[in-house]
RNA sequence: GGCCCGUUGGAGAAGCGGCUUAACUCAUAUCCCUUUCAAGGAUACAUUCACGGGUUCGAACCCCGUACGGGUCACCA
C-alpha cells in the first residue's frame, strides 16, 4: 500500500520544514485591542490603477486611524504577466500618495518580520502546507492536460451540469495512491488541487465587514492550489500568507465575493480562523447610458499616473476618493474647516455598497478648494517639481524668477474667500503666460478683440490717458478711484446705473473703460484683479503694454 | 446561462415603517452683487425613491415577483 505520505513526499521533497516552525517563525502579532493589520497586495502586471490606489488607500487609513499595521505584498505568482520593474513603479507611485507602507515590500528595500513579501520568494513556504494538505488527504496531484480539462468542461455544457472541476468530474481525484506514484515516477506533469468538501446546494454565511453577512454556495470546486510551475495560485497564496502575516482584516475588490468560500474552506482545512473581509466596491465609469468598471484600455482616467501627468495634486484625488468612500466626509470637511482625510473617522459600514461612477467635475472642485488655501509658497515646490518633469518651458520660466511665480500664485489669495484658479498643475501655464513677456508680445501682434463700438482712434487716446495719468505703487481703492477720475474725464458714467438710465449722456460704461485697459494689459477680456495684476507686472512694463497699444491702435486707425 | 451583489435627481449620496411636502455636496440654469473673471449670495432642478403586487391605519424604508446594472464562473489575480 502507498501511503499519503509518500506520494506527498514523492511530490514534494523540498519541503522539510515543519508547518509549525512557520507558525513559530511568524508569531501572533501585539497589537492594542482593535487595531487593523491590513494590507495592499497589487500584482506587477502593469500600472497603478486607480480602483487600486482607492483599495490601498482604504486600507492603509483602516490601519493607520485604528492605530494597527498596514503592509505591502507583491503577488507576482502569474510569471508570464508580471512585467519587470512595475512593482517598484507601483510603490514609488504609491508613495507620491503618501501611502508608505510599515512593512512590506518598500522603496528602500524590504522592511518587517513577515517576509519575504514576494509571493514568488515564498515558493518553499507555501509547499510546506500543501504537503500538509497533501499527507492529510485534503489534497492530490492532478495529471490533466488543458485537453482533458477541455473534454471534461465540454461533457458538462452537454449534459448542463454546472462546470468545473468537482466531485463526480474531479478525475484525477478518484486515482489511487499506486496509480499516483506510478505516474508521478513516469514523469507526468501535475498540479496540486485541493480536495474539496463543499456542496453547492448549501449556503456559507460569512460576515463581510460593508456588506453585512453574505449567503453564498459551498465551494465545491476541487481548485488548483500549486500550479505545474510550483508556485500557488491566488486562492492558496492569500490563505497561507494572510494567515501567517497575520492579517486580520482583508479589504478587496468585490470581485473576490464569488470565490470567498473557497478561501474559507481552506482557512478551515489549514485549521487556521479566517482574517475579516470588506469588499470594497468597484470604481465605475458612465460609457454609453451604462455603468462599467473603469477601463485601463479606454479610460486615461484609470491609471493613476494620468491625474499626476495632468498636475492634480495626490491630495485632492485622495480627498476626492474619500468622499467616495464615506459620503459624510463632504460634511465632515465643511464643520472642520478642513480636508485632512487622516482626521476624519473612516468607517466601513458607512461605505455605499455599489461602485461609484468616477466624476472628474468632483475631482476637480476638492482639487480647486485645496489649491486655493495654499498660499504661493506652498505651491510653488510642487509645482516646480510637476513642470520639470511636464512642461519644461515652464519650469524654466519659474527657476529663473521663482518669486515672480510666487507673486502670481499669490493673487487673490490673501482675503477669506481666495482665488480658485487652478484645479492643477496644468492650469498653472496657460493662466500665467500673459504676465511673461515673450509669451504675451505674440498676443499683443495678434490684436485684442476690443468692444468695435469704439473708434480705433477713441482707444488710442484713452489707453494714452491711461499710461499718463494712472496712479502705481498706491493701494487698490486709490488706484481705482484714480482709473475712474480719468474714465469720467474721458466721458465714461462712473456709477452703472447712470450709464443705464441715461446711455446717451455717455461714451460708455466703467465697465467698458476697465475692459480696454485690461485687454491692453492683459490681452484677455477675463483676468484676475487688474490692480494685482498691474503691480506684478510693474509700472515699466504696464506703461509698456499701454504705450504698445496706443501706438498700433493709432496706426491702424489711420490706415 | 447558473450563482452573488446592487438599483433614491445629470453625479456622489442621507434616509433604516409615521418628524420626508426626500437632507447635504458637485454639476447645470437664472438672478443679485460686481471694473472682467473667479469668489460670494439667492433661486430652480426627484409631483417621488427601477417597475408590479402584497403586508400595514400608514412604506423610499418590510415581503414576493419582474426589469435593469455590475461581479463571477482559469494551472489570472
Amino acid at each position: 500500500m502507498v501511503g499519503n505520505d509518500e506520494i506527498a513526499e514523492l511530490l514534494l521533497p523540498e519541503a522539510k520544514v515543519a508547518p509549525e516552525e512557520l507558525e513559530a517563525r511568524y508569531p501572533e502579532r501585539s497589537l492594542p485591542e482593535g487595531a487593523y493589520v491590513t494590507r495592499f497586495a497589487p500584482s506587477p502586471t502593469g500600472f497603478l490603477h486607480t480602483g487600486s490606489l482607492f483599495t490601498a488607500f482604504l486600507a492603509h487609513r483602516l490601519a493607520q486611524q485604528s492605530g494597527g499595521v498596514f503592509f505591502l505584498r507583491i503577488e507576482d505568482t502569474d510569471t508570464k504577466r508580471t512585467i519587470a520593474g512595475s512593482a517598484e513603479e507601483l510603490i514609488e507611485q504609491l508613495a507620491r500618495f503618501g501611502i508608505i507602507a510599515d512593512e512590506g515590500f518598500l522603496p528602500d528595500g524590504e522592511k518587517g518580520a513577515y517576509g519575504p513579501y514576494r509571493q514568488s520568494e515564498r515558493g518553499d513556504i507555501y509547499k510546506v502546507f500543501v504537503k500538509k494538505l497533501l499527507k492529510e488527504g485534503k489534497a492530490y496531484p492532478d495529471f490533466c492536460t488543458a485537453e482533458d480539462l477541455a473534454r471534461i468542461r465540454a461533457v458538462q455544457e452537454a449534459s448542463k451540469v454546472i462546470p468545473g472541476y468537482w466531485g463526480p468530474y474531479a478525475r484525477d481525484r478518484k486515482l489511487t495512491n499506486e496509480e499516483r506514484k506510478e505516474r508521478i515516477l513516469r514523469g507526468d506533469p501535475w498540479v496540486i488541487r485541493f480536495r474539496s468538501e463543499g456542496n453547492h446546494d448549501r449556503k456559507v454565511r460569512f460576515h463581510d465587514e460593508i456588506r453585512g453577512d453574505l449567503d453564498i454556495a459551498e465551494n465545491d470546486i476541487d481548485v488548483v492550489i500549486l500550479k505545474s510551475d510550483g508556485l500557488p495560485t491566488y486562492h492558496f497564496a492569500h490563505v497561507v500568507d494572510d494567515h501567517l502575516m497575520r492579517t486580520n482584516l482583508v479589504s478587496r475588490g468585490e470581485e473576490w465575493i464569488p470565490s470567498t468560500p473557497v478561501h474559507l474552506e481552506l482557512f478551515r482545512a489549514l485549521g487556521w480562523e479566517h482574517p475579516r473581509y470588506a469588499h470594497l466596491p468597484v470604481i465605475m465609469k458612465l460609457d454609453h447610458g451604462n455603468k462599467r468598471k473603469l477601463s485601463k484600455r479606454k479610460d486615461p482616467e484609470a491609471a493613476v499616473s494620468y491625474f499626476l501627468k495632468e498636475g492634480y495634486p495626490p491630495e485632492a484625488l485622495l480627498v476626492y476618493l474619500m468622499s467616495i468612500a464615506n459620503s459624510n466626509f463632504e460634511e465632515w470637511t465643511e464643520k472642520e474647516d478642513s480636508f485632512d482625510f487622516r482626521a476624519f473617522p473612516f468607517s466601513l459600514g458607512k461605505m455605499s455598497l455599489d461602485g461609484a461612477l468616477f466624476d472628474l467635475d468632483k475631482l476637480t472642485f476638492f482639487s480647486r478648494e485645496l489649491l486655493a488655501k495654499w498660499r504661493g509658497g506652498d505651491m510653488l515646490p510642487p509645482l516646480l517639481s510637476w513642470a520639470s518633469e511636464n512642461d519644461p518651458s515652464l519650469a524654466e520660466r519659474i527657476r529663473k524668477d521663482p518669486s515672480y511665480m510666487e507673486r502670481i500664485l499669490d493673487i487673490e489669495k490673501d482675503r477669506a474667500n481666495p482665488r480658485k484658479d487652478y484645479a492643477k498643475w496644468s492650469d498653472v501655464g496657460p493662466a500665467s503666460a500673459f504676465f511673461y513677456r515673450d509669451l504675451f508680445e505674440p498676443l499683443e501682434e495678434r490684436g485684442f478683440p476690443y468692444d468695435p463700438k469704439y473708434e480705433l482712434s477713441f482707444i488710442s487716446s484713452w489707453l494714452q490717458e491711461c499710461a499718463d495719468g494712472m496712479l502705481y505703487g498706491v493701494e487698490e481703492s486709490l488706484w481705482w478711484s484714480g482709473v475712474k477720475e480719468l474714465a469720467a474725464k474721458r466721458g465714461f458714467a462712473t456709477r452703472n446705473k447712470d450709464y443705464k438710465e441715461r446711455p446717451g449722456d455717455y461714451v460708455g460704461s466703467l465697465v467698458d473703460a476697465a475692459e480696454l485697459l485690461r485687454l491692453a494689459i492683459t490681452g484677455a477680456k477675463r483676468s484676475p484683479n487688474l490692480h494685482e495684476v498691474i503691480s506684478i507686472l510693474g509700472k515699466e512694463e504696464t506703461r509698456r503694454r499701454l504705450l504698445h497699444e496706443v501706438r498700433r491702435s493709432a496706426d491702424s486707425s489711420q490706415e
